[in-house]
RNA sequence: GUGGAUGUAGCUCAGCUGGUAGAGUAUCGGUUUGUGACACCGAUGGUCGCGGGUUCAAGCCCCGUCAUCCACCCCA
């Protein structure tokens, strides 16, 4: 017999947990709808050479591949991956349907896959909730992201968080001035560790890769004060004026837009992959799960498909990763049920007068349980409902049928009342 | 991909220096037939993650493997 074990970085979503989580999916794609994102879904797996060459050689170590059918396969071969994240399909659809409106805003909520090591806040499967705007190159179009990112953790009931904000071409600057341009991925992946491992922490890193102990100068000369965007781009010089009025402007318009929690942040890297322009970052504070956004601008990755260049930017936030912060924190609303009330069985006598009243009362739009055990003993149909969080139990005996009304008990208080058959429906719905 | 810790009923755990498994809880049934949350009785449920090895004997020791968690790596 097979082990009854889910693979590795997988979960099953028991129904206390989907109602959480469709809880939170429709929070948060009420607030993409606002901005008038427009639903889209993508297959949840690609053509390999879609994905091949986007994500950079860290990531792409971690694609799903998906052997070839037949005799390719048997040989290791792979055609298909199963997909990393939800910008690269949107840029390939973008691609691929030349008739689509520019600007084309979407918002996507699907499952990803990466073969990543699992850990806390950390699956191989989890859902990116995604909202993109595709064809203007505008900042308006970054703040946007960053307003919807901001209005989305607000809306969720999160307070302390905070949206971290940089540019890539600043990045580059930064590492040109410190003189390391030549080794630029190196020095990104060193100064994205700053707040957690600290100046001395970044040194050693860098002095252990080899670099010279004045090009670590120099970047601490440049990062002296990495939250203040005047400082940094006057340390930088020239190169960093383009890039610094970019992030100038759309700070400016996010702060119009209403988002919040929005700071620039010399450190945040990101620099590997698509990204063009601006990148984002969010993380919730003290939440232990890292990151639980991040986005950018990456204008060259449509061109990459059709060689028709479109600008884009977009925003990802990570479902699970929330949804751990908001169960640890009790942000999460507790849903047992959505059963409104379990239509109990009298007798075996009363069954059609009982299935009609559940049949009635579903028609009416609530949502009902019948009672699937053996008919009699009400003390047992009262438990059962109450140990299922159902709130109420309607009981249609001989003697409410012969009045015409049914008895209504509240499970939680005990308490019960005789209410008028045409006044059910409404007395349920409370 | 690297290193470390853990793995006993659905869940939380006990199990002495190795002697062929237990509690609480949950589930189901009962305590006589129009009313539950308490109590009492009973039942189901484990090839001790899986596979090898050592031993007369392994849940306890050894090896491998799978999974979970932690630190890296990277990221949502």
């Amino acid at each position: 017999m097979p082990v009854a074990q889910n693979a590795r970085g997988t979960r099953d979503l028991l129904p206390a947990q989907m109602h959480a989580r469709l809880h939170v999916i429709g929070l948060v794609r009420e607030v993409f709808a606002r901005y008038g994102f427009e639903p889209l879904e993508t297959p949840a797996f690609e053509r390999l050479e879609t994905l091949m060459g986007k994500y950079g050689d860290e990531g792409e170590k971690l694609i799903f591949r998906i052997l070839e059918r037949g005799e390719g396969g048997r040989e290791g071969k792979a055609d298909l991956a199963l997909r990393y994240d939800l910008t690269v399909p949107l840029a390939r659809v973008i691609a691929q349907h030349a008739d689509i409106a520019m600007p084309f805003k979407r918002y996507q909520v699907q499952p990803v896959w990466r073969a990543d090591r699992p850990q806390r806040g950390r699956f191989r499967e989890f859902y990116q909730c995604d909202a993109d705007i595709v064809g203007v190159d505008s900042r308006v179009a970054d703040a946007e992201c960053l307003a919807v990112a901001s209005d989305g953790l607000s809306r969720l009931g999160f307070t302390n968080y905070t949206i971290k904000l940089n540019h890539r071409a600043l990045l580059r600057a930064i590492v040109a001035a410190a003189g390391a341009a030549d080794r630029e991925g190196e020095v990104l992946v060193a100064i994205d560790k700053l707040d957690k491992i600290g100046v001395e922490g970044v040194s050693e890193e860098l002095g252990r890769r080899g670099f010279d102990s004045a090009v670590v100068a120099r970047l601490w000369e440049v990062l002296a004060a990495p939250a203040d965007l005047a400082a940094v781009a006057a340390a930088v010089g020239e190169a960093a004026a383009g890039p610094a009025a970019e992030l100038r402007e759309v700070l400016a318009h996010a702060a119009a837009l209403g988002a919040r929690n929005v700071a620039f942040d010399a450190t945040l890297a990101r620099g590997l992959g698509y990204y063009t322009g601006a990148v984002f970052e969010a993380v919730i504070h003290d939440g232990g799960v890292g990151s639980v956004g991040g986005g950018g601008r990456y204008d060259g990755l449509v061109g990459m498909f059709s060689g028709r260049q479109v600008p884009a930017v977009g925003v990802s936030l990570g479902l699970e990763r929330l949804l751990v912060v908001m169960e640890e924190r009790g942000m999460l609303p507790g849903i047992g049920t959505r059963t409104r009330a379990l239509v109990t069985r009298f007798g075996a006598e009363l069954d059609a007068a009982s299935l009609g009243l559940a049949a009635e009362l579903r028609a009416a739009g609530l949502e009902v349980e019948a009672w699937l055990g053996a008919p009699g003993k009400l003390g047992k149909q009262f438990q059962y409902a109450d140990s299922r969080g159902i709130p109420y139990a309607v009981v249609l005996g001989p003697d409410e049928l012969a009045e015409g009304v049914v008895a209504v008990k509240t499970l939680a208080t005990g308490e019960q009342r005789r209410v008028p058959r045409d006044q059910l429906a409404e007395a349920l719905r409370g």
